[in-house]
DNA sequence: CCTCCGCTAGATAGATCGCTCTAGTCGGCG
DNA sequence: CGCCGACTAGAGCGATCTATCTAGCGGAGG
């Protein structure tokens, strides 16, 4: 069926825009790493390559939702969860030579002031991730507020030691954020549990 | 003089890479923003984009790196200080339209794997800024080590919550970003005043 | 069988890319 | 003054960019 040249041209612009990002990858490029021909980009993206870009957007950002669901497996430890995320976010970093990281945050950063329905597509995934580990939290026993914040804070955390992680050439960014954290985590688990104690 | 004519390339093609990018900004509207000739682009970075580009995240680095050392002045509270950078960067998102973050981070993430040079510069003033911040927390009675994971896990999470702020246009990353941050620099204080006690 | 249409295929347009080149301006110095 | 080097100024090169266009393939339905 013809739809796999669709996919094919999605997967392969998320892993070049990962790597070079959005205004760095070329339509031609796209279409010769995806072995698809020229016309069918068009064909199945008439709004070009922002349209592409923006479906790529969405399409990542929902594969790498699942990734951190599957670390934040409701009913067990988010203490476990938090450092075993981090762990591999670290190997999945170092086992591809600093070139995977987080599949949208360069894009994110070159179209938040350059294209509105790009930036909107990113604000949508990261809105699903915080959402999804926040959710994940509360039914670790933390309170829905709490859990807000700390699931954007490991976000942001994991972002960041990303960015330095790859200019670095180093997982030491990963791996201290993920240090750090895991203590927040745990410290907002036991606070909860004392809190709760206290109650009765 | 005419060195202000390089001067004023390098300003310009610093806000424009930090608002869209390394590849999507142009040379020649750099040159346009710059109100400089073309020709001396080329006069004063023989070298062409790439050189330019490096010389930019250097200068910009240099200078971001100024601010953390205003906030983080040696013999004032590393708490308070961590507090009001994270609010002054929460603010400066703001009044910029959520434009103006990091000044490197999006070339950083750009370049990473693709200009061996450019990602260099960028390591370069990641080390600077971590060893700079890692020095004021030591000064401010931090045990070294400490210090260190202290100052990497506070740049990760602002270069990650302004990566959210920017897409989600809002400010609300930063400021619990900043939270956790002071929250970790306010307990690591704690700890080493315990330790000091107990060692007498 | 034939027609229709989703899709393939790529040539090509038109704009823009980074960059080179020559020509010219200007100030300072011998 | 005469000269020289630093800098200005922009035309223009080849390459590459995104996007459009026409032409044709091939399977499904009438």
């Amino acid at each position: 069926m013809a739809a796999a040249t669709k996919e094919r041209i999605v997967e392969s612009s998320a892993e070049l825009f990962r790597r070079q990002g959005y205004a760095g990858t070329g339509v031609k490029q796209i279409v010769a790493e995806a072995s698809a021909p020229f016309g069918s980009l068009y064909h199945f993206f008439p709004g070009g390559k922002e349209q592409l870009g923006e479906e790529v957007i969405r399409y990542s950002g929902a594969i790498y939702g699942q990734l951190i669901d599957a670390f934040f497996v409701p009913g067990e430890d988010p203490v476990a969860a938090t450092r075993n995320f981090f762990t591999a976010a670290a190997a999945a970093l170092h086992e591809s030579n600093y070139a995977d990281a987080c599949p949208i945050a360069t894009v994110a950063l070159e179209v938040s002031s350059t294209s509105e329905p790009m930036r909107q597509a990113c604000a949508d995934v990261f809105n699903g991730w915080i959402d999804g580990a926040s959710e994940r939290l509360v039914q670790g026993g933390l309170p829905r507020k709490r859990s807000r914040a700390l699931a954007i804070s490991m976000i942001a955390a994991l972002e960041g030691a990303f960015v330095l992680g790859r200019a670095l050439r180093s997982t030491e960014p990963v791996e201290v954020a993920g240090a750090t954290s895991t203590e927040a985590v745990r410290e907002a688990v036991a606070a909860q549990r004392a809190r709760r104690r206290a109650r009765g």
